[in-house]
DNA sequence: CGTGTAAGGAATTCTGACACG
DNA sequence: CGTGTAAGGAATTCTGACACG
């Protein structure tokens, strides 16, 4: 079970191109990050990384912004769909389980 | 008939990053380019700006130096691909046309 | 709260050139 | 030919802070 990064995944990108992508500026950017709506990497010499998953998160983030909704919401919905996920996960984690109890463990 | 690029394409990432990515030196990378081998675009004040299947290109061009093949020799190879690519793609271009001329122009 | 800006410093990138082999 | 390096300058990025609202 390797974890092979995607290209949209790979945090590449720096604040200065996100910024020409996002129409954003690096003032904002770096508030998202404070705020907790986003999370680079950083290089050595701890200058910000960025995915272009990044990139399309920071869109939406921006449109949301402009329908005036507020920076901490923006976060807890972020949060609520975290969790979903997660569940979604553990269920199907706990299917595979199931399954494997009753037809024997197989190699994936 | 819309031109989207993809996260493969699109050129986002600095010469420092590629730098690290790579294994190469930033030296080697202009390098590349100044023989014809790499093609990065410019931001707006002029710095250079790489895709993934640049980073990529380059790991095939640092393999092939390795093996002591030239960079001259690495653009012929290079060409020739992608005579052989175009001419495929005409080939199925005149096929289209048969097709349309048979039995009609569709729209796509 | 969200964003702009000036500040000072450190790191990045650029070009053209000299060096070596 | 392919790569390293020192040089000088311009652009980038970083942080912490003050400002406004």
């Amino acid at each position: 079970m390797t974890k092979e990064i995607s290209y949209k995944e790979r945090k590449v990108i720096t604040i200065g191109v996100v910024s020409e992508l996002t129409g954003l500026s690096e003032r904002q950017i770096r508030y998202y990050e404070e705020r907790k709506l986003i999370f680079p990497e950083r290089s050595p010499k701890g200058n910000r990384k960025y995915s272009f998953a990044d990139v399309e998160q920071l869109i939406d983030i921006a449109n949301k912004r402009e329908e005036g909704v507020q920076t901490y919401e923006i976060r807890q919905d972020m949060l609520k769909r975290k969790r979903a996920e997660d569940e979604k996960a553990i269920r199907k984690e706990m299917l595979r389980g199931q399954i494997n109890a009753r037809f024997g463990i197989q190699k994936e």
